[in-house]
DNA sequence: TGTCAACACGAAAACGTTTGCGTAACCTTT
DNA sequence: AAAGGTTACGCAAACGTTTTCGTGTTGACA
């Protein structure tokens, strides 16, 4: 077992000086032809590459982004790490990941290992202990100290910086247009509570299709759970959930679900209720999920382009650690949505 | 903005040296009880943490595992880095994420990326092209410069290393004789091109289980594909496939298909073709994803359990690097596989 | 022969830690 | 009062780089 040869070690072999071996390895033209070439030889034979860590303690900066996430398993979030990674790769950047696991401690703790100099800048998506908590003093600390954070899908308005988010609002506005464009006249949303910004913002955005359209919205219509379908358990009680809904409401002939578990949770109420889809009830979802186009009936859904949100984030992120000047203008990008229409609308 | 405080400047304030800071911070008793106090009240005030970097360079060790995975938006691999993350910063250390994209190229640059000082460590799942290559230089080298591998999965046994793989024989013949026991006289078995060793081994599972229970395999029956699903038009092809080989075979009353995306694919061309799931054929996968639960009737499959893969990869690799002795054993973890009977098998 | 530039290289500092060792200053003992 | 011990601290090296500056040698030129 070899062990990672360093500059001192060629330096010794070859009878120089460190400094000699590192400009000879630059082409500095300080160094003999000779020289160069005996070094360079004797680097490319023992495979010579110059040690990160010492680099980035040298440079102040590791070229690595932190990124942070409430979960990992859930497509949402994988494609934007993807996007992440792809454009940090071609700049240069390493992406190093952490977890929440939707836990305010988790969070707070993942920083603090990360932003002592394992990293240049932060890549988030606030989790959902931290929401309900509101304490955001974790964010503005490290800002505080010269890390930049961007801020992705979960944002908040108290933390100053870069931001990217999907249009959640106009997004839900298409998704209620195109069921009310197909003849849907009772539509019922099934979303989250509130502290949840994307679900708030999506159940304005129904509301607002709804009246821009003349429909008087229905308080019956608008079920708010508190559920992420994750345990086998959580399923059949959000399928109770929208049982009674549909139950109570058999006039309903739209539904708009804010992610593609509580569509798919919907479609299968129906097929028990004996309600066919699209033909006496279409159903929408806001994902980017696999479980929507693998579905029967496949799910017409607004796709957030979450890998394209990870790409912009990214972006912003670098931009900002490779920017000369020291000024702070922050941007808030918006994804744009889009619809696409599968068999589950008509 | 205040840049975090380093030894130097609290030794400068407190007009000490920088080793009596970095020793009182310690609680040395070579420091006097004055002293120490008064240097972590200044610390605590200024909110110091050691620079990671630093004791990096010094401990010569980073307290981070590397992981490639060929790609993330996909839930086996996204579960397998939960359980790594689960594992790891129980342990102390962070991981960091590479993906090849299934690309020999990217597998070899991530790898040298990360190996000059980045990690301490890595864990890893073989790119499609690397196995197609059969070109393992990397990981030798990268282990004979002293940095312990392991690999999960899609493993390789030219690689001396530690591995955990999922009992891919085992599971495909517990889906089998599932099928067998249910009923199914001609089973068929939609699995990819054999470069792939889980697919091999599954496809070898299968003919095994049917020999064990007397019945001869047909190779009209075992259909190989090369796809992934992908793409809109993968899709379709699939499909199409799968079309054929129905259509070819009326007898079949059973499929074992070596992953979800197969299996769906296979459920949706029966119901096409007016074939009821699971009353006239079976359907059985191979997956830990999520498709399976929310599938339409619900999908009998083999668990791999990803995430405990995730959690024994991690444990393997930092009893590795925490061993004191240079002794190189490696070990092969086999994770048990379940069978999770869902709505489409009998 | 003396002066100066060009050349080729080395010494050292710096990044932020940790730690073994050296050493003043004081205290105790005989 | 001399010897030895304790206390409380600082120095310096080490990890692996990069880079500025200093310097010895050579050759050209007057």
């Amino acid at each position: 077992m070899k062990r990672k040869v360093t500059l001192k070690q060629i330096a010794r072999e070859l009878d120089v000086s460190i400094s000699t071996v590192s400009k000879a390895l630059k082409n500095n033209k300080e160094i003999s032809e000779d020289t160069r070439q005996k070094v360079q030889a004797f680097a490319k034979l023992y495979n010579y590459r110059p040690n990160n860590i010492a680099l980035s303690l040298k440079n102040r900066q590791t070229k690595t982004i932190g990124v942070i996430i409430p979960e990992i398993v859930h497509h949402f979030f994988s494609k934007v790490i993807r996007g992440i990674e792809l454009v940090a790769n071609k700049r240069g950047y390493n992406v190093i990941v952490g977890l929440s696991n939707e836990s305010f401690d988790k969070e707070v703790i993942n920083m603090e290992m990360l932003a002592n100099g394992s990293i240049d800048g932060f890549i988030l998506s606030i989790s959902k202990e931290t929401l309900l908590q509101q304490d955001y003093h974790h964010f503005i600390e490290t800002i505080n100290q010269g890390m930049p954070i961007v801020m992705f899908d979960r944002i908040v308005n108290e933390v100053n910086c870069d931001k990217v988010i999907v249009d959640d609002l106009k997004g839900s506005k298409k998704a209620v247009n195109k069921l009310i464009s197909s003849g849907c006249k009772h539509i019922a949303i099934i979303t989250t509570r509130d502290y949840v910004s994307v679900g708030k913002l999506r159940t304005q955005g129904y509301l607002e299709a709804l009246n821009e359209n003349l429909i008087s919205p229905e308080s019956d219509l608008i079920l708010k759970v508190e559920n992420d379908a994750i345990s086998d358990n959580d399923l059949l009680q959000l399928e109770k959930e929208i049982e009674d809904l549909f139950k109570k409401n058999k006039n309903i002939d739209g539904v708009f679900a804010v992610n593609e578990f509580y569509a798919l949770a919907a479609m299968k109420v129906l097929r028990k209720l004996k309600k066919k889809v699209p033909e006496q009830v279409q159903v929408i979802g806001f994902t980017d999920g696999v479980l929507s186009r693998h579905a029967t009936p496949s799910l017409t859904t607004i796709s957030q382009h979450a890998q394209q949100m990870g790409e912009k984030s990214a972006e912003l992120l670098i931009n900002n650690l490779e920017r000369e000047d020291e000024e702070d203008y922050f941007k808030t990008v918006v994804i744009e949505t889009e619809l696409i229409e599968r068999e589950s609308t008509k």
